[in-house]
DNA sequence: ATATTTTTGACGGGATACGAATTAAATAGC
DNA sequence: GCTATTTAATTCGTATCCCGTCAAAAATAT
């Protein structure tokens, strides 16, 4: 009951960004009295802080000053990253989600034995925790956002274009390695939260994103939760089936995953070059600029897959707005046009209207700042301290 | 606090069916105390009963006997219906969910006027409530459940094989008409409840429920609540695209509703006439077993294209367990066999495994059960008499 | 008839939330 | 410069709710 209100309040404090205990008790229904308990605690736990100047009500204000209230930054401290199979994003992040440190390492780790990759990854986690000017021992906790179906409760891979193997315990593994509790999420469901905590959902608690990379993800938030499948699965849109063709069942993967658009380049060619670094898309967006064929028909193939493929999720979960990340947007309008026409002929006309597209084209940083955020919110749900007064010393 | 304990303490005792408050206490993980308060505020307010005799533990009980508890069956009744567009089927339901009368009413009211639809049913609620002798003042609320895009919420219907016109405000109609607070719900919504309390479903919180009717619904039970799409809505999986042919957009339901199953008859052949009265699928399962290519080939797509929508929900939605129900079910083997195929087909390896298929043909009068059920379920979550004592007279 | 076992009910303690009143801190007016 | 006004935050008292403990009730076993 008072974690329930604790967080809630801690979460409206997050929203606001500084925000005065009147504001709150009118946003989260709650008396003033009740808040003031709740503030003075979080305040006593050190998650937030109280700061008497900026009262953002109209300048003539009479009457007690408000006392603002904000997200005690350094509270905690957590790591997110993208783990993509080009590249790997690492941030560290404060408690209020805010970018501390930054690094990329731009090399390809899937079909590595899954020891290297993990390798690699405590090496990035370690090297940005330093860069961040921390030890490790500081963090909270790791959050990493993997491409595939992960299995976030039990911290489990079902299968990701990352791992040979399937059925990866990587929760635990690297749990074990760093000395600090570890989750493991879908990257779709990352960029999700990322979104909802500062891209184009911060106004909304139910909405829809799609995510278009090597893989193609889902991430569904409603009543500000993520929908996760029962057992905690998340989704891959690539697995879609579309229809069956001479070598069996056709997937969305296989026309709008990232190779299935990129083709295969000839080994050593620049295309293929720019794809080992991360930046086929990019380097697909000139080349289609050039009127190359291959590239824009396969563009426009993948596109209306999408499309339609958008269309059904829409169709099944009516949200407000649908937003659309990764690294395909960056193929340019044939892409995006055939995607859009799709859409709206797919969409049915008894639904239409209810659902915004949105197109975003976040950085690999906002999708590690999204695995953090998925951390972060882990913590504030957390029993912080006690619950009530100090215990005397 | 109390209220969310109330509910659960309520649900505990319908679950069970009759049970002892110290189990209620196990199951709820509240203490006989608080389980104690609890009950005896329902018994004061008529929604449960006492029963000494009863207990059913081993023979041999030492001990004081447990005093069983069950709900009122006269605490409430509600009317639940399933409108289809060749029939209507009323039930009155008693508390527990019960029914205690049936009417079933065969004729088309598809494309009539609204007016002529809402008389037909103002005239089936009634009669099904004089039949259970009862007068319509006795009613605590009625839910209609009916095929295509309904707002829940809103009680507003989008779009509806059953209306000419979209966007009708039904429940507003239907509650000025019956003087009897009514709630508009997808048919397929309901049967997934009734499925819930009574069928398939009883030991998970977490199900689809797909139909297969004239139209085909969806239902997802997510933590024991029905998932809707923001705003309330209900799905509608006949609106899923497939493809692109050439009259435009191949929607599921152009391949797999009932009217492209059974095709264009003949105006006044034997099967038309079996159409009209609600007895199609039954009549083409007899054609089939004769061997009727037609029937077969297309029962045969029907269940392709089905099993493959399915396999892309279950991608979606990983439940532990899907139900298929209604009417296209009666089509026997070729359909099922070639819907098990396509979904077995379809169905991604990384999620293999995780959900159980069961096939159940439930009657209509378990759909307007379903409805029922909604309807009561509202009344379980409202508050009922006084939470605290009740006041000295 | 008595002891035993099981369930139910009653009382006090602790935690929580809210309303009313109080204190705090600023501005507006004279 | 002082007081009145206004708004914010806190304190205090009350009601609710839950739990743990203990006693009463209701059956069976001896």
């Amino acid at each position: 009951m008072r974690a329930i209100n604790r967080f809630n309040v801690l979460d409206t404090i997050r929203r606001a960004g500084s925000i005065a205990r009147v504001e709150i008790s009118e946003r989260t229904q709650l008396s003033t009295t009740t808040v003031s308990a709740i503030t003075a605690s979080l305040l006593d736990d050190g998650l937030i802080l109280a700061r008497t100047e900026g009262d953002l009500r109209e300048a003539a204000a009479r009457g007690r000053p408000r006392v603002m209230l904000e997200l005690n930054p350094d509270a905690a401290r957590v790591v997110g990253a993208k783990i993509a199979a080009n590249r790997m994003v690492f941030v560290v992040a404060n408690f209020r989600g805010e970018v501390l440190s930054t690094l990329t390492l731009a090399l390809r780790v899937d079909r590595q034995p899954i020891s290297v990759i993990t390798d690699l990854i405590e090496d990035g986690v370690r090297r940005c925790v330093v860069d961040a000017d921390l030890a490790l021992d500081e963090i909270d906790s790791v959050c990493l956002g993997l491409p595939g179906v992960i299995e976030h409760r039990t911290g489990h891979v079902r299968s990701s274009p990352i791992f040979r193997e399937n059925g990866v315990d990587f929760a635990k593994d690297m749990s074990e390695r760093l000395g600090v509790t570890t989750i493991v999420e879908s990257d779709a469901h990352a960029i999700t939260l990322a979104h909802h905590w500062f891209g184009e959902a911060r106004d909304l608690d139910d909405m829809v994103l799609v995510s278009l990379e090597q893989t193609l993800g889902l991430g569904v938030l409603h009543g500000g939760q993520l929908f996760r499948g029962a057992g905690g699965l998340s989704h891959n849109l690539g697995d879609l089936a579309l229809g069956i063709g001479p070598q069996g069942m056709i997937r969305l993967a296989s026309l709008a995953g990232e190779s299935a658009i990129l083709g295969d380049q000839p080994n050593g060619g620049r295309f293929a070059e720019a794809i080992r670094l991360g930046r086929g898309m990019a380097h697909a967006k000139t080349l289609i600029a050039a009127e190359d064929n291959t590239l824009i028909s396969a563009a426009i193939r993948a596109g209306e897959a999408c499309g339609m493929a958008l269309a059904n999720i829409v169709t099944l979960f009516a949200p407000p707005r649908v937003i659309l990340v990764g690294s395909s947007l960056a193929l340019g309008q044939p892409f995006l046009d055939s995607l859009r026409d799709a859409y709206s002929l797919a969409i049915p006309p008894s639904i239409k209207g209810v659902t915004e597209l949105v197109f975003d084209q976040s950085t690999d940083e906002t999708w590690a700042q999204g695995a953090a955020v998925v951390a972060l919110r882990e913590l504030y749900e957390s029993p912080w301290g006690t619950t009530g007064p100090a215990p005397a010393l």
